[in-house]
DNA sequence: AACCCGCATTGACATATGTCAATTCCGGCT
DNA sequence: AGCCGGAATTGACATATGTCAATGCGGGTT
């Protein structure tokens, strides 16, 4: 945790799924350091951290401040799951709510910064207000919809290029063009996200440059063809 | 909507998600007819009736009291792709939270009855009693959480095997021996909803009756060997 | 009881994808 | 700056699955 005031903070805080909670409108400045008291603040951890693991008791919901999360389980004969990537500003922790215990793990698969939130504090601020309240739900709402993107589409190919698109959607930190971002995770994370091979991966992702839709080296993209790409993503190439 | 008073409809309540909403312990009479007033009961209606469509404004969350009902999307080449599928005691209508309108259609795969809660007063109801806050976003919780279960594995094998389980498992009505129950739902459902055509599932449905695995004749299933298809959904054969 | 229509099954074939293996490439480290 | 090791790519091949088409079966209707 950081000796960083919350006020300093603030400017961080604007692309958060939390920020109205965390910084509610005409809030006073003790009802502001009461809030952010109980808000764990870490520090950049390295790629390959563990936030939780499956069966761990559940006490919290994180925020990702920067880098990304992923979620994921693995299953009996040692594939990884990828159940998907939390981007900076998106909230994991949710899929514990119900059985109290996390149903997976999730680990950093970048260098990356996450708040901590104890949910009992999030279920006390949400009853005390009716606004509150359901603003958490249709938080609540969003964080597992979003899970639920990708799945749609058979072929592999309508899957990469909709992931691209969402990908670079949700990266708030363009490189240079509006149309460049950077991947947060390896190929073989992409891969067991998506349900296919990597080797498949990179050869769809070959495929795609040849047919100058993306520009892609290592985990620089660039989307040449954004149109022709939402084509492909919705199954009509 | 029947006419049947609250009290004689006790009965079909208890293995609904919805019994301790419906049905709070130690509540008075007219309590228990305040609640049922504000709760649509539908009589049966036929397969194929919609019960909402995509865009739909969310207005209520619906619990399945018989048959079932299956969630889907239409891809642009008209695919149909089924996000999952309700039965008896099950909730569906919670997609709509977040942007407030439906993401998907519902229609109903076999003759089926539905009981039907308005949303607002869900939330009212919660946002009074602590106790059913948090009972609330459990149910939020699991009833998203079941949408996640069928998609890990990537064989189709595999897949098919787990909805057989899952099924069996949520199956309350067992038709003549414990093992032994009825598909709500057409081959081409299924098959949309594991993401394989309908030949391959008929094609992978004989070879586990090949291997005595299974009985399956029309929608009539018998596990007849459940410790080996624990296996195979696991992958590990 | 017999007929039909729709669902389900089965067959043949093309293709996409997984698997194993070799090779290249890049980024971080000293 | 150069080296090293892991990540990514590429190739060859086996296999699972999709697609199109024909056939079979059963439940509901008259």
């Amino acid at each position: 945790m950081t000796s960083v005031g919350p006020v300093n903070r603030r400017q961080e805080c604007e692309f958060c799924s939390l920020y109205e909670l965390c910084w509610p409108a005409g809030a006073t400045a003790a009802e502001l350091e009461r809030r952010h008291a109980i808000v764990g603040h870490s520090d950049a951890l390295p790629a390959g951290k563990d936030l939780f693991r499956t069966d761990d008791p559940f006490t919290a919901i994180y925020a990702v401040r920067a880098g990304c999360v992923k979620t994921y389980s693995v299953d009996a004969d040692g594939r990884e799951l990828v159940h998907g990537f939390h981007l900076r500003g998106e909230l994991l922790g949710f899929d514990a709510v119900f059985p109290d215990r996390h149903r997976c793990n999730a680990k950093m698969t970048a260098k990356s910064s996450v708040c901590v939130v104890p949910y009992r504090d999030i279920v006390q601020l949400s009853y005390k207000s009716a606004r509150v309240h359901g603003h958490v739900l249709r938080l609540f709402s969003r964080e597992f919809s979003r899970q639920l993107m990708i799945a749609e589409g058979s072929g592999g190919m309508q899957r990469i290029a909709r992931f691209l698109l969402d990908m670079h959607a949700r990266s708030s930190a363009p490189v240079a063009s509006v149309h460049e971002f950077r991947l947060q995770m390896s190929r073989e994370d992409i891969a067991n996200y998506l349900g296919i091979a990597a080797e498949t991966l990179s050869r769809l992702l070959a495929k795609l440059q040849q047919e100058d839709l993306i520009e892609v080296k290592r985990r620089r993209v660039r989307l040449t063809d954004p149109e022709h790409l939402h084509l492909v993503a919705n199954g009509l190439i």
